[in-house]
DNA sequence: TGCAATACATCGAACCACAAGGTATATTGT
DNA sequence: ACAATATACCTTGTGGTTCGATGTATTGCA
């Protein structure tokens, strides 16, 4: 099951969330995608194939993405896609990540008056 | 098999960081630090004492922390405060996830010109 | 010809966080 | 007096995600 309902980890997802936002920009294939990630965080971030590919084939199996086959230069890729799913699954994450983030904010902040803030 | 200390899955130690930081604020016993971040979160984490416990003593195992009982009401508390060692860990670790949030926020807005910054 | 890069993919291992359970005492309600 | 709840400590098994390694195949370059 891809779907995330039992044991929400708080932690987990964000290459998920990553992926869905790139391709939320544009449509990508795979390899496309690690070295996205990589550029994009100055390494910070480094997923490998390993990660990507099988949350590209679980977001396809739920109907998030979309895929298309291309011939390029005589090799093939496969071009993902958000599709209506996909992006109403990237704003939930995203706001997700937001809450998430806020939260910890408020404790590293941390002090005195500090009131966790919705 | 061999040691594994490169390559921290990027996403976890957050519970560690939240310890850490709720400790460098004042003594705390493990009990008192599960319901702080759950309230200081409003709930949005929510890391039971099968997740502090573990870290407690794993930190204070590796130096980070020191601990003293204290007897209140005839009810016994292990309190635990940061060492030097714990202060430069928990000033690592905030490094880490500030680099982290950063490199994914990089991502979530996206865009054409997003610079990776340092 | 060989090496690096491109592009797909899968699998076992590691690892963290979690839920669940266990012990024990103090307090509150009935 | 008794039960239930809250406080306070702790461990263990499980589960899901991520990682590294590995595999295949093609293209481009030296």
């Amino acid at each position: 099951m891809a779907l995330r309902e039992t044991n929400p980890n708080f932690m987990n997802g964000v290459p998920e969330l990553l992926i869905l936002s790139l391709l939320g920009e544009q449509e990508m294939y795979g390899y496309e995608i690690v070295q996205a990630i990589r550029q994009r965080t100055a390494a910070v971030i480094a997923v490998g194939e390993g990660v990507v590919y099988p949350v590209l084939h679980g977001l396809e199996g739920d109907g998030a993405l979309k895929s298309r086959r291309k011939t390029i230069n005589g090799r093939g890729r496969i071009y993902y896609s958000v599709t209506p799913r996909g992006a109403r699954r990237l704003a939930d994450l995203s706001q997700n990540w937001t809450n998430l983030t806020t939260a910890i904010q408020n404790i590293l902040i941390g002090g005195q008056n500090a009131q966790a803030v919705l």
